[in-house]
Parts: C-alpha cells; sequence; structure tokens
DNA sequence: ATTAAAAAAGCGAACGCTCGCTCAGTTTTT
DNA sequence: AAAAACTGAGCGAGCGTTCGCTTTTTTAAT
C-alpha cells in the first residue's frame, strides 16, 4: 500500500510495512494517481456535466438546439453555485440569479419549471458523479483491501477537488432538499461511508489493520473527505495540493488503523515513563 | 461558574466505556473527565445560557423582569434552534416561530430589533462558550502535550455534545453571518486548531509525536471533532456516546500520530481492546 | 439572393403571496 | 390609574412564477 514512499528514503522507520509479503517486494511500487490522471479519466467539467444534465432533462427543457442550451445551462449552473455558496440558495433569488447570468427571468424557466427543479438537478449530478467515481473500483484492488482504502480516499479527494463547488452546494443544501432529494443525499453518503467500511473490514479479516469498531472508523473517515471540499478555502490558503492532502489523509489514517501485531522496534524502557500515554493507548 | 476540582467524584460511568481494571488503577492514568463531569464543571443549559444572554443585552431587551424575560428567551432560542436547524435560519419565518413558540409578532421584537440580531446573539453565547470551556485548560496539562490534547478533544465533544443544536446552528448559518459575525465564527474555529496545533508541536518538539506537518495535522483533526455535532444524529443511531466518540477519536489521532522512536508503556493486548469496545456498545 | 411566413428564443412587467417589521390598541400587572 | 406586557392586522418590499409580447432564427417559396 501507500507505505513505500517515493520521495523519501526506503528505510524510514516512522512506517511499519503492513504484512511480511510486502516487505519481501522491495520493487512494488503503488500506483498514485495524480489529480490529471483522474481528469483523463473522467471528464467531470462544467461543460461535460451540463451536457449530461441537458440529456438528462430533455423533456423539460424547453430549448431546441443543444449548443445553445448547453452554453446557457452552464451559465446558469456556474452562476447557481457561486451565489449559493456564497449566501446559501434560499437567499439567492432568481432575480439575482438572472442578473449575474445574464439571462432573463423567462429564459431561466426554460430550463426548469421551479427554483426547487433547479436545486434538484444539480443535486442529481453530484450524486451520478459519485456512483460514476466511486462506483467501480478497479478490479485488480479487490484482493488488496489497503490499496482498495487508498484508491477510495484519493478518488474521493480528486472528484471533490474537481468539482468542488457541486459538493460544497449539496453539502450545505441537503437540509433543505424536498425529501426525496435529502434521501438521495443520505443514501450517497452512507454508501461512501460502507464502501470504506468494507475495506476496513476486509483488511481486519486479513490481518493488515487493526480496527476495534469498523463501523465507527469509518464514520471517522468520512469527514476528513469532506473537510477537503468543505474547507477548500484553508487548504488553498496553506497551498496544500490535491495530491499532498491524499498524502496527509492516507498517512494519518494508515498509520491508525495500522496492524501492530508485528512489532516493529524495540522497546526500550525510559526513566520518565509517566507520558507513557500518549493519546495514543487507551486509557 | 468556576472549575470545581470535583473529578474525583464516585459517579459511576454510566456508559461503560472503561474496562473494570480502571476503576482498580492508580492516578497516574489520566483523568478521563465523563461527560457529567463536564457538565458539573460548566453551565451550559439553556436556562444558563439564557440567563447570559439577557444580561449582555439588557439594553436592547425591553422586558423589565428578569425572570419572565429568561423565561420567555428561552422559548425564543429553544425553537428558533429547533427551525433553523430543520430547514435553515432563512427559511424560517418569523411567523413560524412566533407559532411555534407560542408567542406574538409584536413579543419577540422585545427581544430583538431583527432577525439578524436574533442570529447574532445565537452565535455570541456559542463563541463565549467556547472560550470559556477550551480557553484556559487546567495548569497541571502544560508539560503534558499528550494529555493537553486528549483535554482539548474530550473537552470540545462534550461542550458540543451539550450544546448540539447551537454549533451545529453557528456551523449551518455561518456563511450567512453579516460580515462581522463571519469573522467572529472564522476566529473562534482557528483559535481552536490552534489550540490543537500547538499541543502537536510542543509534542513534536519533546520527541513524543511523529508528525510531518503539524497545521497540516491539526487540520485534520478538527474535522473530527466537528463531525460529532454535525453528524450527531448518525452516531445517535449507533449508539455512540460521548465517551465513546472521545476514546474512538483519541485512540484513532493518537495512534497515527504517535512517535514510534520513544518507547512505550507495555500495550494491553489487541483482543482486550477489541472486547472492550464490544462491551461498550450499550445495545 | 430576396423575402415572407413560421417557429423558436427571449423578455420583463405584473400577479399573488409571504416576508420582516411596526404600532395603535388591548390586557395584565403593579 | 399608571406602567408594563402583549397583540395581530397592516405596510411596503421582495419573492417565485407566469404570459402576452417582441426579437431572432429557420424554413421555404420565389
Amino acid at each position: 500500500m501507500k507505505r513505500t514512499q517515493s520521495h523519501q528514503k526506503a528505510d524510514t522507520p516512522s512506517v511499519g510495512t503492513v504484512s511480511g509479503s510486502d516487505q519481501s517486494r522491495p520493487q512494488w511500487r503503488p500506483q498514485r494517481r495524480s489529480l490529471k490522471s483522474f481528469q483523463a479519466e473522467f471528464d467531470f467539467s462544467l461543460e461535460a456535466i451540463c451536457t449530461r444534465m441537458l440529456e438528462r432533462h430533455r423533456d423539460t427543457i424547453r430549448t431546441q438546439k443543444p449548443q445553445v442550451a448547453v452554453a446557457k445551462l452552464m451559465r446558469i449552473i456556474q452562476t447557481t453555485l457561486t451565489l449559493a455558496n456564497r449566501k446559501g440558495f434560499h437567499s439567492m433569488s432568481l432575480r439575482d440569479l438572472a442578473a449575474e447570468s445574464g439571462l432573463s427571468m423567462g429564459a431561466l424557466y426554460t430550463y426548469f419549471d421551479t427554483k426547487d427543479t433547479l436545486l434538484m438537478m444539480i443535486l442529481g449530478e453530484v450524486s451520478s458523479a459519485v456512483s460514476e467515481a466511486l462506483g467501480s473500483p478497479p478490479g485488480h484492488l479487490a484482493d488488496d483491501p489497503a490499496k482498495r482504502l487508498h484508491w477510495l480516499l484519493e478518488t474521493h479527494v480528486y472528484l471533490t477537488e474537481v468539482m468542488q463547488p457541486w459538493f460544497v452546494f449539496a453539502y450545505m443544501e441537503a437540509k433543505a432538499f424536498p425529501k426525496e432529494g435529502r434521501e438521495k443525499a443520505t443514501r450517497s453518503e452512507l454508501s461512501t461511508e460502507k464502501m470504506i467500511a468494507d475495506a476496513l473490514a476486509d483488511g481486519t479479516d486479513r490481518g493488515l489493520f487493526s480496527i476495534a469498531n469498523v463501523e465507527l472508523t469509518a464514520s471517522l473517515i468520512k469527514p476528513l473527505l469532506q473537510d477537503w471540499y468543505v474547507k477548500r478555502s484553508k487548504y488553498r490558503r496553506r497551498g496544500i495540493s490535491p495530491e499532498q492532502y491524499v498524502q496527509a489523509v492516507s498517512e494519518f489514517v494508515g498509520t491508525a488503523i495500522q496492524s501492530r501485531s508485528v512489532p516493529k522496534a524495540p522497546r526500550r524502557r525510559r526513566s520518565d515513563q509517566r507520558s507513557e500515554i500518549a493519546a495514543a493507548e487507551p486509557f
């Protein structure tokens, strides 16, 4: 798994390998996808999403020419995400939206029949993006829980990086969804957590991870992934790249769950061991 | 409203997170506060908060008799938190609030002059609760970063447990704050992160923790604390008590950051931990 | 190429409603 | 009877939504 690290010396004791077999295969390199390679794999550009959006709502969108429709949709959606993320979807009036996007009130209603419909259209793209990106992990990861977990973290970060405003929107407006949408959001969220929990459980069964409560641990990983898009500006301010964040979360999680069944360092006693706990030990 | 050093009170840790051996252990073990002991130390009941609120806004609240004012304030605030957390503060109309709280429109305006003022009053109590509870960690933790970190996690979880609707409110409505409030929220949030970072840096300096990037690690811990109140219902559904959550986060974080070059006291066997957690599940 | 009819796209004033907020009047407390 | 507390209809503003109308584009006959 991501224990071996490209730009650090190989014998760093700080990270124990997970299993003996890994140790005996020094040439193995984890395949790390970069943000770029993720973008090469999936097209989650505004234009691509709006194209899918148009297809999905051809019956309700009254504009005939696809080109025109997609172009307008892009303006509408872009503006909606900006305004809604700034002051909330409810506080964004359709007059705001019209003025900012350069369309008229009437024109807006060519694309949706209700403000709530607009909200649901956006949510729909978010949730379908999640299933597309996370839905089918590469088959060769099936037998490696650690890699699969890493792949999940990585893919989630990259996806939410590429569609950040969409995810913030879905996250913040979730409670205002017209029930159907709220359930959709809940379902989607739980399914992600389930994938994480499955990888954790699998790894625990194989003795790779040491996890007391798989479900609870999965619950702790989820907010780490959400923080990337919810607090995106904080990380931008600090100059953390998506790749770095993946690395940090991966290390953080990996160290926390790694199996300690194989001792890695001889335990030397020191005198002042009142400080033994570190937060690490169960108190 | 000062600290009462009554940690040693023999109230049973009702939740049963603690293994039986704990009670027989001498006091070198870190003192774990229970939620109950936290509540004994600070009074963050609705009534107490509304009393402070009244004092802070005596000039703008037109009701004369404190008793009456506090009682009404409690109804107003309680209802506001409920409605706002259900559908958002902006979507909650003052007519909703009046009807649900049993007051008239006019009566509401005895307590605030603007809907935004109501929002700011609530935010004010949240941020002052944060500084009261987290502002001055017990002095005897100054020399022990691990304990101090644990204390921070613990106190944060207990505080947000006791004031959960308040924190959800502040968290969700933050972006709609009238700038002054938004800055206040940001400042408060950053200061919490700073406290965590300080403990981490301290521990790293002393060789207790092994942390590549202290700031980034602190950034990863924060969302773990926020998840407790933002997704409170998820944890309730799964029967996780505040004490258990503290335990889980503490373990998770502790393992992730612990220095592996520094010897630790003998750890309990894995199976012990596992059964401890399992036994801790209330249902 | 010109042009006229038809179709599509675009527009924004107007409608009914709900909002935050006020205040003249009523009820309750002192 | 004075003071305090309380009331809810009413105000203007702004909301989501509609629709008769104008403008632009397409089509097709000349």
